[in-house]
DNA sequence: CAGAAGATCGGG
DNA sequence: CCGATCTTCTGC
């Protein structure tokens, strides 16, 4: 199995392209010396200021800042009080969109993700191209099968609640 | 400047 | 089912 970053134009596309395709890759995180690679299983996409669900439907704001610069870079946020939230920026710049990366395996919850990974608040804006401490790889894996459903707690989200925006496969393995 | 809600999780 | 816990945005 060969291992290759994936580049800055894996991330430039639209976010419907990339949520999917995330499936089955490898998030490579280098901690003291230690690398460790946990393969995506669930993933949702935030479109747009016309999307609800998306942050960036409250327009440019310091938080939301990242989303409007080019794919390829990380959008962690912080939320009830207590959990990280591990994002990737897509498409061009100006175009606010992210993918929430919901599990790897022996991780499923977006909290637990950023928990295990040891993501915080410091990896906001971080290039995944460029990082040594985070980025993404493909396995040189097949593309595994991609089911759909609803993205999780945007009740709020009017007519882009339903949108089946959350991605999944199964998983292999799981501790 | 106060208030409320949030892309969640773990315990009872 | 509810409490934790704090950032961000909104309204007065």
């Amino acid at each position: 199995m060969y291992f290759m970053r994936l580049s800055t134009s894996f991330f430039e596309r639209d976010v419907l392209q990339v949520a999917p395709d995330l499936l089955g890759k490898y998030i490579v995180r280098q901690i003291d010396g230690e690398t460790t690679k946990h393969r995506i299983v669930e993933t949702e996409a935030y479109r747009g200021e016309e999307d609800l669900a998306c942050h960036a439907s409250k327009g440019r704001t310091p938080r939301t800042d990242v989303m409007y610069r080019r794919g390829g870079m990380v959008y962690v946020y912080f939320i009830y009080g207590m959990h990280y939230m591990l994002n990737f920026v897509t498409a061009a710049e100006g175009e606010p969109q992210a993918v929430l990366i919901r599990a790897v395996e022996n991780a499923v919850g977006p909290g637990r993700v950023s928990k295990l990974l040891q993501v915080d608040k410091s990896f906001y804006a971080e290039d995944l191209a460029s990082s040594t401490r985070i980025w993404v790889e493909d396995g040189g894996e097949p593309a595994p099968k991609v089911k759909t459903d609803k993205r999780v707690g945007i009740g709020y989200a009017g007519a882009w609640r339903d949108k089946p925006w959350r991605f999944i496969t199964p998983t292999l393995a799981r501790s």
